[in-house]
RNA sequence: GGGUGUGUAGCUCAGCGGUAUGAGCACUACGUUGACAUCGUAGGGGUCACAAGUUCGAUCCUUGUCACACCCACCA
C-alpha cells in the first residue's frame, strides 16, 4: 500500500543504499552492447557539493542511468582531487588554531597530518552526492594522489621530461606570497581598481639640470630598474638615446635605450625598465641584455637591493615617495585606473618573480589537442565552445607546473652532486641513472618541488582506469564516451586532459565535451559565499526531495546557458512528484497493476490505444532528446506526458470505464494502465530515480530492478489511434469553455446537442459519450438535426455547432461578446490567408504543400466563419 | 583592445524560414466528481530590442545599431 502523501524521506536514502549494496552501479561487463563512460570531473577533497556539483552531477547521472538502462557496459567512475593549494590551507588553517605552523612539523609530519585530515574530514561530497542519487560505481573511487594514480603521474612526467616537453628554466613567474609558490597564469585573476599613476623624473648623468620623466604605478620597483626606454620614433625623447639616467637615492646610473616598447602616446613616453618584475620589461631586458635585478623577497618584501629591506610594498611605496619628493624629483600623482592580479585562492596581489621553476611544453602538446577537435574526433556540445577552446589552445604558454608547496605529488626528479638532473620514476632507477653518468656512487637529492594539482587531474580520463597497466577497464571504457563539466573548467582541465592524453594515449579521453553554464541565485547574480547568496543544495534536499532538485536541474538546462535558482520551481517539481505519486495511487484503488504477458499492441478500447500511443510518442521523444543531449527538452517531453496526458486526460477518461459495468474494458484498462504506469517510471527513472523506485517496488512483484529495466527503442506508433481520442479531447475541452463563458455552476448536469456534424463525428460521438459526459458534466450528448432555438447557446466545433440548451432566460451578451471577438479574430487569419494565397509568387515558388495547407486553412476557416455568423446572427435576431 | 553570448507573456526562460495551440511561475474567475487543494476547470496577457537586406514569406538567415552578460589580454 502506498502513504497516502508523498514524502520523499520516507525512502530516498534507503533506496539509494540499496542499490549501492547490491553493486546496481558496476558496470555490467557481460553485456555485449557498447560501454558507455563517464569519469566525474573529481571535486577537491575539501569540497562540498555546492548547486554547481548539483547541476553537473545530476547531468551526468541521467545519461548513465539512461545508458544503463539501454543495456549498455556502463562505467561512471568516481574520485575526488587531492587539490593542492585548497587542502593544504584547510590543514594549515587547522594547525593554526592549535598555534602550529606547517614549519613547525616539517614537510614528512605535516603530510601525514594531511592524509589524517583528508582521511577523517575529506570526502564530504561523497556522502552528498549519494543523497543526490549519483550512481557512481563507488567501489572504483579514486583520489589523485592515491597510490596508482602517483605511480601513473610520475610515469607521464618522466616520458614528457625525456621527450623534452618538460623542461627547468629561470623565468618570471606569477609568484603568491601567501602561499610562496609559483602559480599559473589561470591562478591569477585581474582586477579592476582605481590607483595612482606617479610621475617622477630622473636626472641625466653628467647634464646638470637635466632630467627624464618617468611615469609610474610603482615607484617602489625604480630599485630594479635597469634602464629607461624611449621611442626611437619619439622626436622630443629620442635625443637621449644613449645617455645615462640616475636611479635617485640610490644613485645608479642605467642607461636610457631605444625600444618600441615605450609607447610615445602613454606616460610620459619614457618607461623605466624592470625586467625582474615586469613580464613586458622582461622582454625588454631580454631584447637589449640588461641585468635583471630581483628586489623582493619571496613574502613580497622588498630585499637587500634596496634601501628598504624588509618593508612590504606598500610600505616602500611611501618611503620612496616620500624621499623622492625630498629629493625635489616628484613632479604629481594622479589617479589611475588599473588591473591589479590577485592570487584565485590566496587573494593577495601575485607578484612577477624570477624564479626557477618547471614548464610544460604546452604549445608543442597543444598542437594534437587541437587537431582532434578540428577533426571533430571530440566534439563539444554546444559547439560553440570549440571556439573558446581554439582561441585558448592556439594561444597558450608554457604552463608552469611547479609549486613550492608540501601537498602535492613530489616532482620524480633528482639532482647529482654539480646539480644534474635525473629524471626517473623511482629514486632506485635515478640512482642508477646517475651512478652510471658519474661512474660511481653518488648521493642525490630530490627536488623538492610539488606538481600543479591540474597536472595529475589532466590524467584522471585513464589514470582511473589502471593507466599505465593495460586493463580491462581501459580498454573497454577509454575513450570516455562523454565529459560533462562547466565552461569554467574549460582551459584549467579539459584543454589540459586533451593535451596529456593526446600525449599519452594518442586517443581522446573523451568523444564530447558536453559543457553546462553556472547556476545562479534567483536574480541572475553569481552565487558567492561573500555575497552570502548561496543555496546549499542538501538544504534544498531536506525539504523538497532528491528527485524535485534533479528534476529541475534537467528542466532548466537548455544547452550551456546559466541556470537561475528558483525554489518556486523545484517547489514545482515536488508538487508534479506529488502527482505521480496520487495517479499511482488512483491505480492502486483501482486495482490496476501491470499484468504479466500483457501485449499493449493488443488493446481495443478507443482510450487504451491512444495512452499506449502517447506512452510511445513520449519515449520516443525523450529518448531523441537525451540522445542529443537536449535535457530541459527531454525533462519536458516527459513531465507533458504524465501531467497532461496522462493525468489529466487518462485517468479522467478510464474513470466511467472504472466504475462501469463492461468486467472486459475494466480488465484490459487496468492491466493498460499498469502498463502505461510502468512505461512512465521507466522513461521517468533518469530524471528520479527515488520516487520512481519506489512505485516500481510497491506497484507490482518485480523480477527486475527498475534501474536495469529495459529502455524501450524503435517502437511503432500507431498514429491513427491518437486522431479519435484528440477529437474527443478537443470537443471536452469546447463544451467546459461554453460551460465556463454562460457562467453556468459546475455541479450542474447538461444536455449538449450537436448539429450538423459529419457521420464520423457523430460516430465519435456515440462512442465516446460515456467519457464525454464525465468529463464535461453532462447528463446526455447527442447529435441534433431539430431548429436551434433562441434558448440554445452555441460554439462552432470543427464542421458542426455545439448547442446548449439552457432552461430559462439566459443572459446572451457574455456569448455575444466571445462570437464578435472569435470572429474578429477569424477576420484577421482571413485576410492574411487571401493576401499569401492573392499573391502569385507564393502560389508559384512556395512548397506544394504549404500552398495547399494554406488553401485548407483558408477553407476552414471560411467555413467557421460562416457558422459563427449565422450563430451570431440568431442571437442577434432574438 | 580581442572574442563569445543574450535581448520572445508581469517574472524566469523554451522554440521555430511558413498564422507564437509556447512552458513554468505569477495573475483573474469558478470549483463540482471517491488519486491529488503539493489539486481541478476556464480565462487575460506578446508590434518575438531597433533598422536595413536576402526570400514568395523573417521572431528565426545576413549586416548594422542599441542594451546587457561573460571570457581573454592590458599595472608606464
Amino acid at each position: 500500500m502506498l502513504e497516502k502523501n508523498y514524502n520523499p524521506k520516507d525512502f530516498e536514502e534507503q533506496i539509494y543504499a540499496q542499490w549501492e549494496k547490491d553493486g546496481d552501479f558496476k558496470p555490467d561487463m557481460r553485456s555485449d552492447k557498447d560501454a558507455f563512460a563517464i569519469v566525474i570531473p573529481p571535486p577537491n577533497v575539501t569540497g562540498v557539493l555546492h548547486m554547481g556539483h548539483a547541476l553537473d552531477d545530476t547531468l551526468q547521472d541521467i545519461l548513465i542511468r539512461y545508458n544503463r538502462m539501454l543495456g549498455k557496459k556502463v562505467l561512471w567512475q568516481p574520485g575526488m582531487d587531492h587539490a593542492g593549494i585548497a587542502t593544504q590551507m584547510v590543514v594549515e588553517r587547522n594547525l593554526a588554531k592549535e598555534g602550529i605552523t606547517r614549519h613547525d612539523l616539517g614537510r614528512e609530519k605535516f603530510i601525514e597530518t594531511v592524509w589524517k585530515w583528508k582521511e577523517q574530514s575529506g570526502g564530504t561530497i561523497c556522502k552528498q552526492l549519494r543523497r543526490l542519487g549519483a550512481s557512481c560505481d563507488w567501489s572504483r573511487e579514486r583520489f589523485t594522489m592515491d597510490e596508482g594514480l602517483s605511480r601513473a603521474v610520475r610515469k607521464i612526467f618522466v616520458n614528457l621530461y625525456k621527450d623534452g616537453l618538460i623542461y627547468k628554466a629561470k623565468k618570471l613567474v606569477n609568484w603568491d606570497s601567501k602561499f610562496m609558490t609559483a602559480v599559473s597564469d589561470l591562478e591569477v585573476v585581474q582586477k579592476e581598481t582605481v590607483g595612482k599613476m606617479y610621475y617622477y623624473k630622473y636626472p641625466i648623468e653628467g647634464e646638470e639640470g637635466q632630467f627624464i620623466h618617468i611615469a609610474t604605478t610603482r615607484p617602489e620597483t625604480m630599485f630594479g630598474d635597469t634602464a629607461v626606454a624611449v621611442s626611437k620614433e619619439n622626436e622630443k625623447l629620442k635625443h637621449l638615446i644613449g645617455k645615462k639616467a640616475i636611479i635617485p637615492i640610490i644613485n645608479r646610473a642605467i642607461p636610457i635605450i631605444g625600444d618600441e616598447h615605450a609607447d610615445p602616446e602613454k606616460g610620459t613616453g619614457a618607461v623605466k625598465i624592470t625586467p625582474a618584475h615586469d613580464f613586458n620589461d622582461f622582454e625588454v631586458g631580454k631584447r637589449h641584455n640588461l641585468p635583471m635585478i630581483n628586489i623582493l623577497n619571496e613574502d613580497a618584501t622588498l630585499n637587500e637591493n634596496t634601501p628598504f629591506e624588509g618593508m612590504d610594498t606598500q610600505t616602500a611605496r611611501q618611503k620612496t615617495i616620500e624621499k623622492m619628493t625630498e629629493l625635489g624629483l616628484m613632479e604629481k600623482i594622479e589617479d589611475h585606473p588599473m588591473v591589479i592580479p590577485y592570487g584565485d585562492r590566496s587573494g593577495v596581489v601575485i607578484e612577477p618573480l624570477m624564479t626557477d621553476q618547471w614548464f610544460v611544453d604546452a604549445p608543442t602538446l597543444a598542437k594534437e589537442a587541437i587537431r582532434v577537435v578540428e577533426e571533430g574526433e571530440m566534439k563539444f556540445v554546444p559547439t560553440t565552445y570549440e571556439k573558446t577552446y581554439f582561441e585558448w589552445m592556439r594561444n597558450i604558454q608554457p604552463w608552469c607546473i611547479s609549486r613550492q608547496l608540501w601537498w602535492g605529488h613530489q616532482m620524480p626528479i633528482w639532482y647529482g652532486p654539480d646539480g644534474t638532473i635525473f629524471c626517473e620514476e623511482n629514486e632506485e632507477e635515478a640512482q642508477i641513472a646517475a651512478n652510471k653518468h658519474y661512474g660511481k656512487n653518488v648521493e642525490l637529492t630530490r627536488e623538492t618541488d610539488v606538481l600543479d594539482t591540474w597536472f595529475s587531474s589532466g590524467l584522471w580520463a585513464f589514470s582511473t582506469m589502471g593507466w599505465p597497466d593495460k586493463t580491462e577497464f581501459l580498454d573497454t571504457f577509454y575513450p570516455t564516451s562523454v565529459l560533462v563539466t562547466g565552461f569554467d573548467i574549460i582551459f584549467f582541465w579539459v584543454a589540459r586532459m586533451m593535451m596529456m592524453s593526446m600525449y599519452m594515449m594518442k586517443k581522446v579521453p573523451f568523444k564530447t565535451c558536453y559543457i553546462h553554464g553556472l547556476v545562479r541565485d534567483e536574480q541572475g547574480r553569481k552565487m558567492s559565499k561573500s555575497k552570502g547568496n548561496t543555496v546549499d543544495p542538501m538544504e534544498t534536499i531536506e525539504t523538497y526531495g532528491a528527485d524535485a532538485l534533479r528534476f529541475f536541474m534537467a528542466a532548466m538546462e537548455t544547452q550551456g546557458r546559466d541556470i537561475n535558482m528558483s525554489e518556486n520551481r523545484i517547489a514545482g517539481y515536488r508538487n508534479f512528484a506529488t502527482k505521480l505519486w496520487n495517479a499511482s495511487r488512483f491505480g492502486e484503488m483501482n486495482s490496476c497493476a501491470p499484468v504479466k504477458g500483457f501485449d499493449e499492441t493488443s488493446v481495443s478500447h478507443p482510450v487504451n490505444k491512444w495512452i499506449v500511443a502517447k506512452a510511445k510518442e513520449a519515449t520516443r521523444a525523450v529518448t531523441a532528446n537525451l540522445n542529443n543531449y537536449r535535457f530541459s527538452d527531454a525533462a519536458n517531453d516527459v513531465y507533458q506526458f504524465i501531467w497532461g496526458g496522462f493525468c489529466d486526460w487518462y485517468i479522467e477518461m478510464i474513470k466511467p470505464i472504472l466504475y462501469g459495468e463492461d468486467e472486459n474494458a475494466k480488465a484490459e484498462t487496468r492491466a493498460t494502465f499498469g502498463w502505461v504506469l510502468d512505461r512512465i517510471l521507466v522513461i521517468l527513472h533518469p530524471f528520479m530515480p527515488f520516487i520512481t523506485t519506489e512505485l516500481w517496488n510497491n506497484t507490482a512483484e518485480r523480477s527486475t530492478k527498475l534501474i536495469h529495466a529495459a529502455w524501450p527503442q524503435n517502437e511503432n506508433i500507431d498514429t491513427k489511434a491518437l486522431n479519435d481520442i484528440d477529437w474527443t479531447i478537443d470537443l471536452i475541452s469546447a463544451i467546459r469553455s461554453l460551460r465556463a463563458e454562460m457562467n453556468l455552476p459546475a455541479g450542474a448536469k447538461l444536455t449538449v446537442y450537436m448539429k450538423g456534424a459529419e457521420e464520423k463525428s457523430q460516430q465519435h460521438l456515440r462512442d465516446f459519450a460515456t467519457i464525454i459526459c464525465s468529463l464535461a458534466r453532462l447528463e446526455k450528448i447527442e447529435a441534433y438535426n431539430g431548429e436551434i432555438t433562441p434558448d440554445m447557446a452555441q460554439a462552432v466545433f470543427k464542421e458542426a455547432v455545439i448547442l446548449l440548451p439552457l432552461k430559462g432566460i439566459v443572459d446572451f451578451s457574455a456569448e455575444k461578446e466571445r462570437l464578435r471577438k472569435e470572429l474578429e479574430a477569424l477576420e484577421k487569419n482571413l485576410e492574411g490567408y487571401a493576401r499569401k494565397l492573392g499573391n502569385p509568387s507564393f502560389v508559384e515558388r512556395a512548397p506544394a504543400a504549404v500552398v495547399e495547407e494554406e488553401k485548407r486553412r483558408q477553407a476552414e476557416a471560411l467555413d467557421k466563419k460562416a457558422k459563427t455568423e449565422e450563430a451570431l446572427a440568431r442571437i442577434v435576431n432574438l
